[in-house]
DNA sequence: TGAATCACG
DNA sequence: ACGTACGTGATTCAG
């Protein structure tokens, strides 16, 4: 697809040429044993943003090693770089030597770095009427991004480039594209060597862009900046502070050797497919192979037509009203419908809808998306008797709710159907169907009219799939019903108290700073206390302390060890200390206001249903399900989550002790059953039976090893785990797991018949037919084995506990729907619910909750769910 | 990008 | 004799 305007597309080639070194396996090499890796990856790449981008100029710029300016100004510039390796400088030579056979234009001038190259022809294009596409991961080229000027980085997720515009960079680093250079003035980099002002990092750099906007208003109103420290540090940095200025700012009037219109390439296959052939880039000499004869196709290998180039025909585009109507009048009366809604980037929330596809009937359509036509599908997409099939309802519905409307009919998502048939593999819709239908020929990424094409190839091969596989009932009355509970939940959002943030962020910078004060004192020394290695230096080598445990690159600096340090050392107290405020800080305090949706300026987080091996669900951008609760500071940045307006309540709804009531319901224990049921405390019942004792005579440590061991079983119990959380010999923790299962032959029935099913299958179920294959139950290799066997008895328990928190969030939503009551459910960490409720119905929603809750199974056990009610999340009650 | 670390259930 | 608790996601450093 070429873009409108022609582009200019200039690469860093040393950049480029760097991550691929590290980037790709070190294994490709020549005859004569060179590695060539690097090249070959530079290569693969370049050939892939040609397709990608179909420039109509492009130019790989690079660095010299001659000094440039920068050098001049200041004799440190990128000094403490260490050297690039050697094998890495041959490998640059090599790619030259290739681009010039390729015929791919390269520049390169004395004095200059790669940069001001790419800056100097950025501002060229312009004067021709080209969009320059920057392909880099130096960030420093992000001060060139404008209206027709993007850069271009490589991503690793399913996108093989993210590209910044104006509003992008101005999304990420909360500032636009110019102001780079003042931002780097004052904070530095640290990989150039550019100073900054010391004592100034990333937080304070931003937060004196974002008020000052540049670095001379800075310094004209440097009696405006609020913390006398930071003024101090701004009086004494200001020298560095306009140095590094100049350091950063890329230089735009380079003296260019060639002019603009011969920086140009068209591929002419016939002559560079034997170049590869000559290099041995045997799959890039094979995939262009095909294309020597013409140009490059939508479906890739025309020699083999396949279904897909036959389904091109019958394809057309519609982009007008009438044409529309009458299309319309079909679909509604029709069978159903493939649908794929393509969005603007991958966020749902903040994306907009820029396509539509629509297959029924063995025609396909596409629609460009406006306004307009989106309103004429509305009455469609919410008619709940058109069957609906797509790829991700979830994220369809949200942009679709977005614009007001509310689809409906949703009969299957092969998103889901995948999963469910896979769970943790790769689940986009063209690994599905290179997996599905490998004969199959298509391009990579499809292309919006082959999507619903390859929904309607896919759907009914895994809908038989699941039904083989039992997994009908799981797919149709759990997974599907519930993305449109998440697709709500994640809509709804949840509010944050910032004020209240950014005053524990001053909270926690101070007592930082103290704590580091501490470190460097007993060290004798400043470094970097957040890098494990400078750290263990430090302590192990510096200060000879004892060592406890390794990684596999050298000694552990963990938690673990550094409490073992902490009554003789206190060095070890302030590294814990400092290491927990970090992480709090960094994680959270720092992240969480820069997540806020600039529209509902609350925070909307996505809830993913086909990511983990067990069923439960996972959080992310940001995680929800791992925000602080088990330290005095941590709950603190739970009180930074509040109801939606005065007049609510936060809710929380968890259940008690969900997996330990599944385990005494599938191993049918009598005195675990008969704890449960007499609502007794069941670590306390545990050790009071283990001992023979009446459970008044339980003491805490009895309770708490009890606990240990309950929670170990749930893992999949070894001796040596237990006895590292117990910090107990080995052997006397085998002696407590041989007591444990003497007292209790049920469970250890119920984790051998586990077993024993898990090796007869290879796979092992949730209670609700949720499957996992283990194919490693029956491998040789001990460890690997023990490995499964864990990982199959936690399957069955912790799985099962995620089917019933699905069942009954769709119960409750269902019900919440049903009342259009206005509490709305906005977060699930698992076993826990979490509620905006309005305070005048909270009684009654509190009922409903508890209620839903329990009695989504009944089983031999009650299930039993404890609430609490805040002004925040932090249960203040 | 992988390893180490740590936040949650 | 083996070699470790189960399931996630985000941040940081360093190559």
């Amino acid at each position: 697809m070429s873009p409108n305007p022609p582009h200019f597309l200039i690469i860093d080639g040393h950049s480029l040429v760097f991550r691929c070194y590290y980037g790709f396996p070190a294994t490709l090499t020549l005859p004569n044993g060179q590695p060539i890796h690097a090249v070959y990856g530079f290569i693969t790449l370049l050939f892939k943003a040609i397709e990608d981008f179909n420039p109509e100029h492009l130019c790989i710029c690079f660095d010299r090693k001659e000094p440039t300016f920068r050098h001049i100004l200041y004799e440190a510039y990128k000094a403490h770089r260490p050297p690039a390796p050697e094998d890495l400088f041959v490998q640059v030579t090599l790619l030259k030597e290739l681009l010039e056979k390729l015929k791919i234009p390269v520049l390169e001038v004395p004095g200059f770095e790669a940069d001001d190259l790419m800056g100097t022809l950025s501002l060229e294009a312009k004067k021709h009427h080209l969009h320059t596409l920057l392909m880099t991961s130096d960030q420093d080229a992000l001060q060139l991004v404008d209206d027709t000027t993007s850069v271009v980085m490589n991503s690793k997720s399913s996108l093989p480039w993210v590209r910044f515009t104006p509003e992008e960079v101005q999304k990420k680093y909360q500032f636009s594209p110019i102001q780079m250079i003042d931002y780097k003035a004052l904070r530095g980099d640290t990989s150039d060597n550019i100073p900054g002002v010391p004592g100034i990092g990333e937080k304070t750099a931003t937060a004196l862009i974002t008020q000052f906007s540049n670095l001379d208003t800075v310094y004209a109103h440097l009696d405006q900046v609020a913390s006398a420290s930071v003024r101090a540090k701004l009086e004494s940095g200001k020298e560095k502070a306009f140095l590094s200025k100049e350091l950063a700012t890329i230089h735009r009037e380079t003296p260019l050797p060639i002019p603009i219109e011969k920086l140009t390439f068209q591929p002419n296959w016939v002559e560079i497919v034997p170049v590869f052939e000559a290099y041995q880039f045997k799959s890039l000499a094979r995939k262009y192979a095909a294309k020597a004869p013409q140009q490059l196709g939508l479906f890739g290998d025309a020699a083999t037509p396949s279904k897909p180039v036959a389904e091109k025909k019958n394809s057309r585009n519609i982009n007008t009203h009438e044409e529309l109507m009458p299309y319309l009048t079909l679909l509604q009366a029709g069978s159903g419908i493939y649908l794929d809604i393509a969005l603007s980037s991958e966020t749902a929330m903040q994306a907009d809808i820029v396509k539509i596809g629509l297959f029924s009937d063995k025609m396909g359509h596409v629609l460009e998306c406006d306004p307009m036509l989106l309103h004429s599908l509305k009455p469609l997409l919410e008619n709940t008797a058109v069957p609906k099939t797509l790829h991700n309802a979830k994220h369809a519905e949200l942009a679709l709710k977005r614009v007001g409307i509310q689809l409906k009919g949703v009969i299957a998502d092969t998103l889901l159907m995948g999963y469910l048939l896979n769970p943790g593999s790769e689940l986009s819709l063209g690994t599905l169907l290179e997996k599905y239908f490998p004969e199959k020929i298509f391009s990579t990424p499809l292309a919006s009219g082959q999507k619903t094409w390859a929904l309607a190839e896919l759907t009914p091969l895994l809908n038989m799939l699941i039904h083989t596989q039992k997994m009908d009932t799981l797919l149709r009355t759990i997974e599907l019903p519930l993305a449109h509970v998440l697709a709500e939940i994640e809509y709804e959002g949840v509010c944050l108290d910032t004020g209240y943030l950014s005053h524990l962020q001053k909270e926690f910078s101070e007592q930082m700073h103290l704590a580091k004060i501490h470190i460097y004192e007993l060290a004798g020394q400043e470094f970097n206390v957040n890098s494990p290695k400078q750290l263990s230096e430090i302590l192990f080598d510096k200060l000879k302390l004892p060592e406890f445990k390794k990684t596999k690159t050298g000694r552990s600096t963990d938690a673990s060890v550094l409490e073992k340090l902490a009554p003789n050392y206190p060095i070890a107290n302030w590294i814990l200390k400092n290491r927990s405020l970090e992480k709090l800080n960094s994680t959270y305090v720092q992240v969480l206001p820069t997540l806020l949706h600039p529209q509902t300026k609350r925070i909307h987080a996505t809830f993913n249903q086909v990511v983990t091996m067990t069923g439960r669900l996972s959080s992310s951008d940001p995680n929800l399900q791992n925000i602080p609760i088990r330290t005095e500071e941590g709950l603190k940045i739970r009180k930074a989550f509040i109801p939606s307006s005065p007049d609510r309540l936060i809710l929380s709804a968890d259940y008690s002790q969900i997996e330990l009531r599944i385990l005494a319901h599938l191993s049918q224990d009598e005195n675990m059953l008969r704890a449960f049921k007499n609502k007794e405390d069941i670590h306390e019942s545990t050790a009071a039976i283990i001992h023979n004792i009446p459970i008044t005579e339980v003491t805490k440590a009895q309770r708490s090893s009890a606990k240990a061991v309950n929670f170990g079983i749930i893992y999949g119990i070894s001796s040596y785990g237990l006895s590292e959380n117990l910090t107990i010999p080995v052997k006397d923790a085998k002696a407590i797991i041989e007591n444990y299962f003497a007292t209790f032959p049920r469970i250890q029935a119920f984790i051998d018949s586990t077993l024993e099913q898990t090796r007869a299958s290879g796979e092992v179920a949730t209670e609700f037919g949720r499957i996992r294959r283990i194919p490693d139950i029956r491998s040789s290799n001990f460890s690997l084995r023990q490995f499964a066997e864990r990982t199959a008895v936690n399957t069955r328990i912790q799985g099962t506990a995620a089917d019933i928190m699905k069942l009954a969030m769709i119960a409750l939503q269902t019900e919440l729907e049903k009342r259009q009551a206005p509490s709305k459910l906005i977060i699930q960490v698992h076993d826990e619910l979490v509620l905006d409720v309005v305070s005048s119905e909270l009684e009654k929603i509190k009922n409903l909750v508890q209620n839903t809750m329990e009695n989504v199974v009944s089983w031999s056990i009650p299930l039993s769910v404890d609430l609490e009610t805040g002004h925040t999340w932090a249960e203040i009650g």
